[in-house]
Order: structure tokens, then sequence, then C-alpha cells
DNA sequence: GTCTATAGGAAGATAGAC
DNA sequence: GTCTATCTTCCTATAGAC
């Protein structure tokens, strides 16, 4: 344990993950992800044996560990809130590109007839971002409804701006939600 | 002219719309596109000698042709705005199937690297998208920058909730889109 | 205008050398 | 653990009969 493997696992899994959040699970060949990865086709079999499916599922997991580590874990700090917002709102800056790159969630939601093995996931991370929102807004002395409340509204923003962007090839859309983030969130209303 | 083909041609490019709606571009093959439309893919490329790129392309053209039939024009009407607002609302219900169907914009956003045909009409009808919305908010007396404001606003919303929908397996956030849609573009700040 | 048949290539996946 | 070589299947697209 400890060598050199464990480096390149992680960047393994980013090339794969840009691969799918570029093109799509069906976008997606063995061909781009052998590129990215710099790895040619058989030996990606060799570490994902399950083939696409389980590199696209093992993206997930990693994506999921990221927010966990990234996201939720400074959100719940006990420093100002405005701190903690504005440390968030830098690193959704950064996950998303300024609004130039999409989301995986989005781009792995549909996958044909085996979307079966990612719905579980992607349901369970839309409801674990939806949670650490919540979590915020409850610790500033929201009841637990208007908590979630804002928190479903800020996901839904979230995923909306990032599709309006990549729709009309501007960042302003997502530059826009990520300026009204903290009063979407904390506002009064 | 007027032979019973231009009734098949409507259903045709329908058939065509679901395909691409549920499985994106590189997810719909010939062979689905072929079993939906119940033509033979031959003659599929009779009807499209361009093959699946001007599949998508007729797709999108009807598309903008549809929202503005069914969606700008009784936006325009000069009946009760609140009853125009509720006949959009039952549109884009229908449209979506309550939540239960992405948007095609979406779905169609990507592509690869053939984006680029889709790109321009995809971004045409975000902007029409906008641009209907706010024309009917700048109707109830709000200048013009508030009304673009909300009406971008609102594309964000749709487009989010369908995302979350989609992804968390809820007709919820698409409803409770539907629900707040009046006051998002009406409501007073 | 629709079909059957097929060309030609790229897809996912495996075998086996090193 | 990575590679080259290969298998099989499915893909897009075309040819040509009806």
């Amino acid at each position: 344990m400890g060598r050199k493997s464990s480096i390149a696992e992680e960047d393994l899994i980013e090339a794969l993950s840009r691969v799918f959040r570029d093109t799509g699970y069906e976008g997606a060949t063995l061909s781009s992800l052998s590129q990215e990865t710099g790895l040619q086709r058989a030996s990606l079999y060799h570490r994902f044996p399950g083939g696409k499916e389980q590199m696209a599922r093992e993206v997930l997991g990693a994506t999921e560990i990221w927010l966990a580590e990234n996201l939720f874990e400074p959100l719940k700090g006990d420093g100002p809130v405005d701190l903690r917002l504005e440390a968030m709102t830098r690193k959704l800056d950064a996950l998303y590109s300024s609004g130039k790159q999409a989301c995986i969630l989005n781009m792995l939601s549909s996958a044909s007839d085996h979307d079966s093995p990612f719905a579980e996931a992607i349901k369970r991370i839309f409801h674990a971002l939806i949670d650490a929102f919540a979590s915020l807004v409850e610790g500033q002395g929201f009841d637990a409804a208007e908590a979630r409340a804002r928190a479903e509204r800020v996901v839904v923003l979230l995923h909306g701006s990032l599709v309006l962007s990549r729709g009309t090839g501007s960042q302003r859309p997502f530059e826009r939600f990520l300026e009204t983030l903290p009063d979407e969130l904390l506002g009064r209303r």
C-alpha cells in the first residue's frame, strides 16, 4: 500500500470523470476514455472488469466522496456563516469552472435502460446536497420545513443555471446563481 | 399537398422527439429511431438524407415551432393575465408530463463534437423562452430589466426542477415549480 | 416511399504475451 | 499492470428491388 499507483488512481478517476461529464454515458467510448486516461482499453478493463458501467459507477462514488469532503464538511464548521458560504461558493465555482462545465449528475441521468445502476447513486447525491444546504440553513434559526424548501430551491437553481449556461454558451446564468446563493439560503423573505 | 403523408409527418417527428428526449443524441440509435417510428432504417434515410444529425435538427426545428404556437402565442393574448398563466402552466405540465420527462434542450446539449449544428438552435430556443416570459412580465408594468431577470430565473427554475425531478425520481420538484410560477413572474418582491 | 440486404467501420470486451 | 491483437456485436449508411 502507498505505492505510486495510489496517486495515479486519483488522476485516473478524474480523467474518467471529465469524459463522462463532457459527453455523457452513451457518448463516452472506450477509446475516448482510453485517450483521456492514457491507458489502453485492455488496461482499463484490468482495473474495471465491469467495463464502462463500472467506471461510471466509480466516478459517481468518487463524486460523492469529493462533495462530502470538500463541500459538506466545510459547511458544517463553526466559523462565521458568511465565511463558510464564501468558501462553498469558491468550491462550486471551481467544480463547474464558472459555468463552463456541466454537472455529472445531469449527464449520467439517462443512460438508456441501464440507468438503474446509476439512478440510486444519483438520487443519494442529490439528497445529500439538499441535506447539507438544509442543515446550514436550519443552523441559522430557520425551521426545518423552511430550511428544506430553501435548500431544494438552491439545488434547483444550481442545476438550472448550469443547463442554461451550457445551452446559451454564456457563463452569466451560473455566475448569477453564485451571487444570489447566500440570499437564497439565508435572506429574509 | 394535403395527402396523408402530411399527417404521418407530424407523428414521425413526434416519435423521433421521444427517442432523442429520452436517450439523448448519442444514445439514440438508428435502430431505436426505426423501432419508435415504425419505419425501417433505410426509410428514415430516404426522409432524412443527413441521417441522425438531420433528424435531431428537424426535431429541434419542430420544437421551436411548437413552442411558438402553443406556448408563446397564448401568452400574448389580451385576456386576463392569470388565465393566460394558467393556460401556459397546463401546456408545460403536458409538455413535460408533470415532470416525468426531460427537456429536449437539455438532452441535446452536448452531442460530443457535433454540438455545433444543435448549439445554435438550442441557444435560439432558450432566448425565445426568456423573451416570451419577459414580454409577459413587462406587459404587467415591470421595467425591462426586472422583467428579463424574472424571465431568466423562471427558465432556470424550469430546467433545474426537471433535472432534480429526473435525478430523484420524484415529480415534486417540477410540480412545485409550476405552483410558484405565477408568483415568480408577477409577485411583488 | 418503403422495403431487404449488406457494406464498412467503430463499439465494447477478451486472450495472452511481456 | 500494461500492452498488442483479436473477437463479436452493433452502429451508421448505402444499394437496389418492389
